[in-house]
DNA sequence: TATTGTTATACTCTATAACTATA
DNA sequence: TATAGTTATAGAGTATAACAATA
């Protein structure tokens, strides 16, 4: 195991971006026989894939959700199952994982860090021996809430970037899914 | 070094999906005291934030793209890259890098996957000593085409999916970033 | 038997650093 | 010195299997 504390998480958020352009500026494209190295070049048929914009789209928006989010070292996911313990307090590591599609392995381990920063608490569970009743410490709740502040900063600087009405139609339509 | 052969890609092709729900029905909610274990729970804060649901639709996309493409055993990445490089036959690694913003070291290891396929060739470039001019081989292309066609089965699904207007808008909102 | 939480293993992907060979 | 490609390492995330305790 090593040392807690809010030195060591640098590597802990990083958005991942495997495979899709973060640079998505119509470059100068040269003849063929010669292109610069920062040059961008055709897409093809990746240009008619809604999937290679959304993965764009989703990149961007975890990697400004991270940069946003570093004073309190909360990555998505940590903002995530703090939210969801927050909102169903008492609720089982097995009810976190499905409502968030989180492994039952990788959650502990989620939480096993959450724990040991003293956000979480793992209590026993009255009604089932094998449960444990999550909740938040009031540590996590204090901290939750200054995350759901710089939040809303990051939630209004996206809305800024795709322009008001395209973020509310893109809000209206993805949450019909 | 692992063992070459069709046979060995089987993990080799999972779509992230890193602490977002999968199941995005309204679910019912018993009461506070006891959930059933496949209960979904309140997202919290969660519901405001535009980034939690493109996470979700992008998870649903690349699993969706895998499961598609899985008799050809492409994945969204290696889609990418075969496209990128047959849309720009001779460009090297730094630019394909640049174009789909992927490591220098990423691009190695993903490039020796497909070199061994014998889906691409690292040719000597004429101008630049220390530069590979990439490229598909006929087996390559003619991959190329296969995927085209499952992925191409695979966007039907999803305009499908999210509706016909929808997914028009999307594209148009997305592509403008 | 099934479920909950846990540990362990293997692989992908991301981020760095360092190395080589060319320029 | 800078760049292109490569190798190596460490951490995060994903998928699986196995296990103990409890139901």
């Amino acid at each position: 195991m090593q040392k807690a504390g809010p030195s060591r998480a640098t590597t802990a958020m990083r958005a991942s971006s495997g495979g899709v352009a973060e640079d998505g500026a119509s470059a100068e494209k040269p003849a063929a026989g010669r292109r610069r190295a920062g040059a961008v070049s055709d897409l093809g048929p990746l240009d008619g894939h809604l999937g290679y914009f959304i993965r764009r789209l989703q990149i961007w928006v975890f990697q400004d959700f991270i940069r946003t989010l570093s004073p309190l070292e909360i990555s998505p996911a940590q903002f995530s199952v703090l939210s969801v313990i927050n909102a169903n307090e008492g609720l089982s590591q097995a009810e976190l994982g499905n409502t968030l599609a989180i492994e039952r392995a990788r959650l502990v381990r989620l939480l096993n860090r959450l724990q040991k920063r003293r956000l979480i608490e793992r209590l026993p569970s009255s009604a089932d021996g094998r449960r444990h009743a999550l909740r938040l410490t009031p540590t996590g709740q204090t901290t939750l809430k200054q995350a759901m502040a710089l939040a809303d900063t990051h939630e209004a600087g996206l809305r800024a970037k795709l322009g008001d009405a395209p973020y509310r139609a893109l809000m209206e339509a993805l949450r019909k899914l």
